[in-house]
Order: structure tokens, then sequence, then C-alpha cells
DNA sequence: TATTAGATGATAATGATTATTATTTGAGAT
DNA sequence: ATCTCAAATAATAATCATTATCATCTAATA
């Protein structure tokens, strides 16, 4: 059941259970392709037509500071959003805004064993993304 | 002389030689990590009191379209500017707005080596760029 | 030097995001 | 179950980066 999970992932970080975000998390979820804060307005006023703008927003911010969203950068500007999971990429699309998550362990580990050894001057390192640029055909 | 090599770019490219675009080209060289269009103007109004903000926006359009520069996504969404050279990776401190340039040939040669075995099913990739968040120390 | 497509400056418009504030509500205490 | 109140929400206005418009100007070529 998926509602109890929300539920439980917001009351674990102390979050207030609200209806709002629910469904503003279950949005994310459902619609899938890192929607911007425009796309989960649209697909939530369908079963709840009074939610204010500056309430998702909100929401989306405080999902973000409690890793149970990341912001993902996009070509335009605009914000979008991703429901946090184990460490991910992104295609981006060269011609469309179309962005797609990639998983690739094997390569993780590549890259990690590389820095491990190296390192970088000046730096800690916390997380490392790929933004690959391409395609899709 | 390094307004000569400006000059050279634009016309290079088939662009009008104009004291804006110049002057929006070497404020982009000296001031040197990533400015956003606001710092480019405050630094050009220094010398260049009546440009207009309409006519940054569109020069960097223009220099990013013909690959003289590189728009980098910052974390707030403000939009980034980069002169374009041999391809490079982004530092980003997970602290501050702070972005520095890393260039590493090995790692690149590692990836690309990694991905020419491998590829990506359906999607054909024109570019790989590395987002390192961490601290600086 | 004259011509003109393209560039610029001034200004207004847009659109995503944030701030404000009065009202409402979730959740722990009674 | 009801009370209490900090936190959340809705409505609204405000902000601020970016884009559009358009009259004027100018770089580049003949």
């Amino acid at each position: 059941m998926e509602i109890k999970e929300i539920v439980n992932k917001l009351s674990e970080k102390g979050l207030r259970v609200t209806p709002q975000r629910i469904a503003i998390l279950s949005a994310i979820i459902k619609l899938n392709n890192h929607p911007t804060a425009e796309n989960i307005i649209e697909y939530i006023k369908k079963n709840h037509p009074n939610i204010s703008v500056g309430t998702v927003y909100k929401v989306l911010d405080s999902l973000v500071e409690n890793n149970l969203l990341k912001k993902v950068k996009s070509e335009s500007g605009i914000m979008r959003y991703d429901p946090t999971q184990s460490n991910h990429h992104h295609l981006y699309c060269a011609q469309t805004d179309r962005i797609e998550d990639y998983e690739d362990e094997k390569l993780d580990e590549l890259i990690t064993g590389y820095f491990n050894q190296k390192g970088i001057r000046n730096f800690k390192i916390q997380n490392i993304q790929l933004q690959i640029t391409g395609t899709f055909k």
C-alpha cells in the first residue's frame, strides 16, 4: 500500500502528515519522470482542486530538505523533482526536455574507485552525478 | 592580445563584432568563475554604463548558440556562464554557490572507455559531464 | 559613402518562485 | 473525545530572472 509508505516516510522525518503532502509525494511517484512544480500542481488539481501553488512549493522545499526528494536542474532553469532513491544519473535529451534516470552500479564502482585512489586536491567529495547528454533513439 | 582573439572568435562564427559582445566575452573571461548574467552586467557597467540588460541576455544566448559559451545550471536555477574550453566537469560546493572547473583527462578516458564498450540502450551519447558535489577545504 | 540586415537600448511583459498573513488543522496533552 | 497551539495551508501580492517588443542605431559589405 503506497499511501502507508508515504505516511511512514513523512512521520519518520517528523513532518506532519497532511493531505497536501501525501498528494504531492504520490503525484511525483505516479508522474514518474522528473515533473516540474507546474506538472505536479496540474496533476494534483484533479483530485485536490483547492491546493495552493505556494503550498506546493513550500512542501516541495521541505521534502527536499528532508531528503525525500531531490531537485534536478534542467536546461531551462525550471526546477524538476525526483523521488530520492539509490544514487543515479541522468540522461538529458539534447533536443527535447526529456530527462531519464540512469543507474549503473558498475560505473559507480569504477568512478568511486578512481577517486578513492586519486581524490581531488582541496575538495571533499560527497556525491558524484553524471549528466549524460545525447539523443534518444 | 586578448581582444584580438575575441574579435577573431566572433567573426569566425559569422557574428558581428560589436563593443557589447567584446565587453561581455572579456567580462566572462576576466571574471573567471561562472558568472551569472547579473554578475556580468555589474562588471560591464563600469566601463560601459549604457549597456542594456536585454542586450546582455541576447548576446549570452547567441554566444551559447555559437559554442563560445556554455550555460551552467546552478542549484538555485539562476543560469551561469562558462567560456567553452576543452570539456571539463564541475565541483559544486554543498554549502555555498561556489562552482569550480575540474579537468581530468584520465577520468575522461576511463569513462569514455567504459561507455564505448557498454553504451546505453536507446541512447546516443554526445557528452558526459560530472557534477561533483562536496566541500572545499 | 550609402545601404541594410542585424544589433542595441529602453521599456514592458512574462512566468517561476517567494513572501505575507489570516485562517485552518494535525497531533500530542488533558 | 476535546483542547491547545505550533505548524501548515490558501489566497494574494511581491520579487526577480529572463524574454518580448519595437524604435533607433551601426557593422559590414558594395
